[in-house]
DNA sequence: AACCCGTGGAA
DNA sequence: TTTCCAAGGGT
């Protein structure tokens, strides 16, 4: 079973969403700027934040040039804040080592910080119309119904979902169109062929080999979802929330009032933000976002 | 391979 | 209320 690319293009053209980074020229920095900020994070909360990100910084050298803790109080809740640091030190490579200009090859993006598989491939593709296999879980999901006729993908396995996607491209005569098809087959992931209720009244493919099975159940037993709340990641949250709306270096005491029920927790929960370069501590003992000012006039001293 | 890393909306 | 899910990457 494979897919009509006529059939998906032509849905793309009429329904495709009219994001803001698919607009005729952003550039491939830009781009890749809403790359990171989409992984694990959806379209909704990254339209309010792209826009005015871009404008301000809007080259590698620009965003280079800010510090990790502009960057990062930029970012805001977007979550992961690990990305916002990753995306600074993306930039100042690409300013060193690519003359500002973000690579076009799968390899080289790939090397980039914060960049694997997915971005690398997205970046080729969407940012330089490469014909690449861009998989990312949309990609997968799609493929696993309307290729396999199954409900879920299976686990995950590189070679296998790029060789998928691979057969589907190959039989598309232009490589930009191919990398449209890429970027449809995205699209029809995260609006018609979802995971919790996909829509497949609304679905273009003539062709889907679990509708032709007549939609048969996943049989996955998933292991248990991670829990957020009393984890680490959202002492972590709570921390940064504390140090994003302070300009200037807080004490410890300040600090602890973001999780007082459990020392144990917050000493690690501060360390690995410590050791991520989230965080950094100066001469004093005082603790604050990476790179901001530490003199506060209005201090006494 | 399995786990860690944020956040918030929807069912 | 709890669970699921969202354009992943790094270790």
């Amino acid at each position: 079973m494979s897919i009509d690319p006529g059939d998906l293009l032509h849905w793309f053209d009429s329904c495709g969403r009219d994001l803001p980074w698919r607009a005729p020229g952003v550039t491939p920095w830009q781009i890749l700027v809403s790359e990171f900020m989409l992984q694990q994070t959806p379209v909704s909360r990254v339209l309010p934040i792209w826009p005015d990100w871009v404008a301000r910084w809007p080259t590698p050298s620009a965003t280079a040039a800010a510090t990790p803790a502009d960057v990062l109080r930029a970012w805001g809740k977007l979550g992961y804040p690990r990305r916002a640091k990753r995306l600074h030190e993306c930039a100042a490579v690409i300013a060193r080592d690519f003359d500002d200009v973000v690579p076009d090859d799968v390899e080289a993006l790939q090397q980039l910080p914060g960049v694997g598989s997915y971005t690398a491939r997205a970046m080729a593709a969407f940012a330089y119309r490469k014909r690449v296999p861009v998989v990312d879980i949309n990609v997968r999901r799609v493929v696993a119904r309307a290729v396999h006729g199954h409900a879920e993908p299976a686990a995950p396995s590189t070679k296998r979902d790029h060789a998928d996607v691979d057969a589907l491209l190959a039989v598309i005569p232009k490589a930009d169109r191919a990398a449209r098809f890429s970027a449809a087959l995205m699209e029809l992931g995260a609006v018609v062929c979802t995971a919790r209720a996909p829509n497949c009244a609304k679905c273009p493919l003539r062709s889907c080999a679990w509708r032709d099975a007549d939609y048969p159940a996943g049989s996955a037993p998933k292991r248990p979802a991670q829990r957020y709340a009393g984890t680490d990641r959202q002492v972590r949250g709570r921390l940064l929330d504390i140090l994003r709306d302070n300009d200037f270096p807080v004490t410890k005491a300040q600090l602890d009032v973001a999780w007082p029920a459990d020392a144990v927790q917050r000493e690690r929960a501060l360390a690995s933000l410590l050791s991520d370069g989230l965080v950094e501590q100066d001469a004093g003992g005082r603790f604050a976002l990476p790179g901001q000012d530490r003199n506060d006039s209005t201090a006494s001293r």
